[in-house]
RNA sequence: CGCGAAGUAGAGCAGCGGUAGCUCGUCGGGCUCAUAACCCGAAGGUCGGGAGUUCGAUCCUCCCCUUCGCAACCA
């Protein structure tokens, strides 16, 4: 049964700084690779993402910044935005939460699990700073260890003895946006009861996915529901988010976890709008597949959370959410606050807007990301591995194929497509014909199933495939064996036709197949083909007769520009800068007292699990 | 502590019950159309450790060790 259309959605990044290749490659280029592959298939296929933009860690960047949410906010949308776009991520449309659709869409959400009564309200006392007028989130509070004893204990957590806490076990408790001692102040909540939605989730994952969804999926996801699920709040005293849709709810927001995921749901509207579509099938018509592309923090949140808010909703839920994990940088985890990490507009600065960059670049980081992306566990970005990837795979093998083909029929087809002679061909052509047909069924099956890496592999392969069958060919030989008049023969001219034919044949699917993952590549190979983008139709991938013969092709133009030892150089002690940049920094602020700003991010795209799993901290 | 994922040639990964495989790197040779690219060949692994099940285990079971995640910032 194929969907009658697909919905694909990228994990929202949270606007609160840039965002590096480690977002990139687990949540945005595989997203991306996998909706190329549906366009390319004809498929109803709508990608959809958008910037995160509430949550406590929104006003905290501001002050850190000394501006505004608002002005932070549109700073890293516009950011990221950009950012997507420079690197051919095509999202259908890349939204933002802050919008009035959004607001709405989310208050609705609210209103309407309220109005049904599957949101419990709950009465609390919690923290409050007099002095900054706020709520505390035990993030905010310090305090002395009951434990251990540890003067600068978080209140939900001893950093030294690492015993989970909540912040009424603290002692000494003091806020750290004023220092003071918090008081206790009474407030309400809603909560949305995960505990009554456990059957359904252990039978919906288990049952229903235990066999499609990733290992690593399904084990967190099992790991949740057997250690019990618990009713989770939805809303925050805060005055930055979409506001409780309620007379009785004054100064209280939608805690970002719940808004955030809406978000894809209002981008949808929001595309639907600007596109005269009708947004509803898309979410509700069980015909539409809808995949979630996240980072391994976000399982919980796509996989539990928002899947429960959906079905309560009477919307569909995801047929996949394929997480990927995480991608380490030169032998150490990537960290913002370290500035241990690539930005993409540090890769867009220096490879892309250079003067040999451009969308060559962009394809070479798309393929060493996809070829390096933590599908299965943790993996590694090195430049040496970037260079090494390039210079001897994108360049030397695929590159170089095509250009080797396309030069020898300049020399020796007059530049035109040669016929094809098909009674001498032998074996060897016949088996390289089938390698395409092969590959384009393995690529597909891979593409299908979330296997980017094997796919591209294996797409990479069929280049190598034609290496190999030029070689035993060897065309240029066979064009020394002359009459008279310096022509070849007629017995090997036709064995270079079919020879360059085929290789010619074989560089038209190479066009094809690699579209969905170097759209760029792609699009130079119809350019020196000189033909239409219709080409590039999945439809045609693994057939035999692409290019007409007698048709007239370009000169070679070079796919990829290898990378120099220098630029390797130049980055690595790049990287080291900014590190060591950071780390003055940090002792700086520790020196001036301010280490409030080391705050956790409230974003379902951030968060980890600790609000959960101690929900008395907050009740 | 617990739960989840992972540990296979120098590096990165496949295989998951029946004589250890791929890519890159290294070494040797060949070719010369091609971005000093391409092709062939070789070296290199007691498949984290131990016990068990089995005619037979990298693959199944149990125990242990290590790494990562859940669990500051962080995807």
């Amino acid at each position: 049964m194929t969907p009658k259309r697909y919905l694909i959605t990228s994990a929202l990044p949270y606007a609160n700084g840039l965002k590096h290749l480690g977002h990139l490659a687990g949540a945005y280029l595989p997203a991306d690779t996998y909706t190329r592959f549906l366009r390319a298939r004809n498929a109803d296929v709508v990608f959809v993402c958008g910037s995160d933009e509430h949550g406590t860690a929104i006003p905290i960047q501001a002050m850190k910044e000394g501006t505004t949410s608002q002005a932070i906010i549109d700073k890293y949308h516009e950011y990221c935005k950009q950012n997507f776009k420079d690197l051919d991520i095509s999202f259908d449309i890349y939204h933002r939460t802050s919008s009035p659709v959004h607001h709405e869409t989310s208050a609705e959400f609210f209103t309407y699990l309220n109005d049904r009564k599957e949101l419990s309200v709950i009465d609390s006392e919690q923290y409050y700073d007099e002095e900054a007028s706020t709520f505390l989130a035990d993030r905010f509070i310090k305090g002395t260890c009951p434990n251990c004893g540890y003067e600068n204990a978080y209140g939900d957590q001893c950093e030294r003895c690492g015993k989970s806490l909540s912040p009424d076990e603290l002692i000494n408790p003091h806020s750290t946006l004023s220092g003071k001692p918090p008081v206790k102040k009474k407030t309400k909540h809603w909560y949305l009861p995960l505990d009554k939605h456990e059957d359904f989730l252990r039978k919906w994952i288990i049952e229903e996915h235990g066999e499609d969804w990733k290992t690593n999926v399904l084990g967190q996801c099992k790991s949740w529901i057997d250690g019990g699920l618990q009713p989770r709040a939805v809303t925050r005293d805060l005055d930055w988010g979409v506001k409780v849709p309620l007379a009785d709810a004054e100064g209280k927001v939608l805690y970002v976890w719940f808004d955030a995921p809406i978000g894809y749901i209002s981008a949808t509207k929001q595309w639907a709008i600007d596109n005269h579509k009708d947004w509803k099938p898309y979410w509700t018509d069980s015909d539409t597949k809808l995949v979630h592309f996240i980072g391994k923090d976000n399982i919980v949140f796509h996989c539990l959370i928002f899947p429960v808010m959906l079905k309560l909703h009477g919307y569909i839920l995801p047929d996949n959410v394929p997480s990927n994990e995480f991608m380490n940088l030169e032998g150490d985890k990537m960290s913002t606050s370290r500035n241990w990490k690539i930005d993409m507009q540090d890769y867009i600065d220096d490879f892309v807007k250079k003067d040999n960059g451009g969308p060559q670049a962009v394809d070479m980081l798309r393929y060493y990301l996809t070829q390096i992306a933590p599908e299965t566990k943790d993996s590694e970005f090195t430049w040496k591995g970037f260079q090494d990837a390039v210079n001897n795979e994108l360049v030397a093998v695929f590159g170089n194929y095509v250009n080797r083909t396309f030069v020898l029929m300049h020399k020796l087809c007059n530049g035109k497509v040669p016929k094809l002679h098909e009674d001498i061909m032998d074996d060897a052509d016949r088996q390289m014909q089938d390698a395409f047909r092969e590959t384009a069924t393995q690529v597909s099956d891979d593409i299908e199933h979330y296997r980017f890496r094997d796919g591209l592999f294996k797409v990479i392969d069929l280049a190598r495939k034609g290496n190999k069958y030029m070689q035993d060919k060897e065309p240029w030989i066979k064009a020394k064996k002359i009459d008279g008049f310096g022509n070849p023969l007629p017995d090997a001219q036709k064995a270079i036709d079919n020879c360059i034919h085929i290789c010619l044949q074989s560089c038209a699917n190479l066009a094809v197949m690699i579209n969905p993952y170097l759209p760029n590549t792609a699009k130079k190979l119809l350019g020196m083909m000189k033909v239409v983008d219709k080409m590039l139709e999945w439809t045609n991938a693994g057939k035999p007769k692409l290019l007409s013969v007698g048709y007239t092709l370009r000169a070679p133009e070079l796919l990829f520009r290898k990378i120099d030892d220098s630029e390797v150089a130049t980055q690595i002690s790049k990287l080291q800068k900014n590190e060591a940049r950071a780390f003055v920094e940090a002792e700086e602020n520790t020196q001036s007292g301010d280490s409030s700003i080391r705050q956790s991010a409230n974003s379902p795209m951030a968060e980890g699990q600790s609000v959960i799993r101690n929900p008395q901290s907050v009740i």
